[in-house]
DNA sequence: ACATTTAGTGTAAACGATTACATTTTTGTT
DNA sequence: AACAAAAATGTAATCGTTTACACTAAATGT
């Protein structure tokens, strides 16, 4: 592995001018660029970056800490990321915290050891409380949920009002009995619970239920399970995202209900399934793809210039509407 | 952030026995070691891992290279390798290659440019030549692609033995004109491909169609949307990965169809829907977990030892029979 | 009592790049 | 032709570690 030194001594000049050949400094005579440039080919070198790391005292690198990356909303926004990413010439380091705040803590540890330049995440809700220690040090964006401090740039879904706009649209097909189902690990969940009320209240009707669970299929499954065995069953269900919306298409399924005829079913994020099944599900989507490059380029920014005001960008959802959800019939 | 050297004033003590009750070098007087961990806990040092990196001439990084982060096959075999890799201390790099031969070399020069430890991955179908360049540097693990040269670490299905499996259900389930649907970028559905011709000469069948396409969604639906149109339609669809799974089963609705009574529907790989469709997918489920823990396991020994040879571990799939194979039904 | 081993520690040279500063070469001016 | 200014290049320190080697002091053997 050929280092600086042997492209300096192959084209008998110093380290010091291949590397500003390197950087693309201006200061060098064309011959000689050429002469290193030739070299630097022939000998297939390819710059240590670790070496520049150290020395520089900053790298390419990234890290993007995830909550569940089986969550396909986070799949995309990982790629969307890495795509941007890879684009400025920057690698990512992913990271996968399980809404655990000890492999959280675990996580930032490792990437700030690992010097990477900024990191994008998901945080979890403990995460607020450690925000303050944390500012002093990397640059870092924060997606998908909101954090307490508005201290710190962060990439968001509207979900007031994607949680209004999805609620209403179920009242004006003509449901009024409804459920819902938020996800408690983040401000995501509640803040898409407000947006449920307040369309709620607009109407004049009453939520049947509100139940803040942690975001996995299973549990998903339990509570609507429970719900739909009420003597006072729901007609719709509210999910607040994919993974509680597979546990209660699910739950209904096992029940022999139809949707939407007996309940209906919306969700959040677009996923493989959602448009699989039958009937497939209304849903707001995401624009992952903008909110994985906004953070990226927020992130850049940031990293550009530390001391810039922090930002926050909201974006907003795009009502899917399918036959889950589809006007009630008169019975 | 303090270094190595502020610890050392600290401790009164040099840098190198820092260092060495950093590695835990049993040549350090007890009394001495101790005064050296409290001033690290005092000064709240962390060592610098670029440094160490470069000094040490290896680092605590590993690339993932995967070829489509939004199969969910991959995606379970990320957070298998990433939980596997920071049990042992070491971070993952991931790349994604969209099946794009340009990006895996950009990918593969970045890795090692990053100094990874080693690198695990699921090869493009062009990277086979490369191999003989690229096997001199960095170790490395191939899973789910075979390679020709069986001159690396592998971990793979018996492809070949699932595919008979899979294709065997539905023999035996009465199914008789069978169409199989196989990715084209990898020796993986080549090898499902073998399983299934296999199985219909053991039963004395032809097979009603092959077709060899780009592993999409999209592809799945409009060849399969194809195939139903043919005079003589299918009465069971294999498709060798869960994209086309899902590309099919669309079609198949598009067009009308009763799963299983019209045509019988298998595929590979557990998904999130293919439980939660109606009827529910007859699938080979890849052990996913094991497949990503046995590889970085063999990555990490391949680290140790670089000079062992090349193993190659063929784990089984298991045959989830569920609805969408159901025995047939006379007409 | 002296030589020899052993344990504990320090010194200083790496690793491969970047960069402030010094020096040399080129160019332009008179 | 002489000098100043500008351009091109080189020298050497530096980033934060690890580690071969050197050294000291104490322990052991004779």
């Amino acid at each position: 592995m050929p280092s600086i030194k042997d492209v300096a001594r192959a084209a008998g000049v110093s380290t010091a001018t291949v590397s500003r050949v390197l950087a693309g400094s201006d200061h060098v005579k064309e011959e000689t660029r050429q002469r290193v440039l030739s070299t630097i080919e022939l000998l297939n070198y390819r710059p240590n970056l670790v070496a520049r790391s150290l020395r520089s005292q900053k790298s390419a690198r990234i890290g993007l800490v995830v909550s569940d990356i089986r969550n396909p909303f986070f799949t995309a926004i990982s790629r969307a990321v890495e795509d941007a990413a890879y684009e400025q010439g920057y690698s990512v380091l992913l990271c996968n915290t399980d809404e655990d705040p000890a492999k959280e803590e675990l996580y930032l540890n490792v990437l700030h050891d690992e010097s990477v330049a900024g990191i994008i995440f998901s945080p979890t809700q403990q995460f607020s409380a450690r925000l303050s220690t944390f500012k002093s040090d990397i640059p870092f964006v924060i997606i998908d949920r909101a954090v307490n401090a508005a201290q710190a740039d962060m990439v968001l879904l509207d979900n007031v009002a994607a949680g209004y706009e999805l609620t209403t649209h179920l009242i004006q097909n003509g449901y009024t009995r409804l459920a819902g189902l938020f996800g408690n690990a983040s401000t995501t969940g509640k803040e898409r619970n407000k947006g449920f009320r307040k369309a709620l209240e607009d109407y004049q009707l009453k939520p049947l239920a509100e139940q803040f669970i942690p975001p996995r299929i299973q549990q998903g499954y339990e509570t609507t399970l429970m719900l739909l065995d009420q003597p006072n069953r729901p007609d719709a269900i509210f999910t607040s995202n994919s993974l509680l919306t597979a546990g209660a298409f699910q739950a209904i399924r096992y029940r022999n209900l139809k949707v939407p005829d007996d309940v209906a079913l919306v969700g959040f994020d677009e996923t493989t399934w959602g448009a699989l099944v039958d009937p497939p599900i209304t849903l707001i989507a995401q624009p992952t793809e903008e909110i994985g490059r906004t953070a990226t380029e927020l992130l850049f920014q940031r990293i550009e210039d530390p001391g810039r005001s922090p930002r926050t960008v909201i974006l907003k959802g795009k009502l899917i509407a399918r036959g889950s959800s589809a006007p009630r019939v008169n019975k």
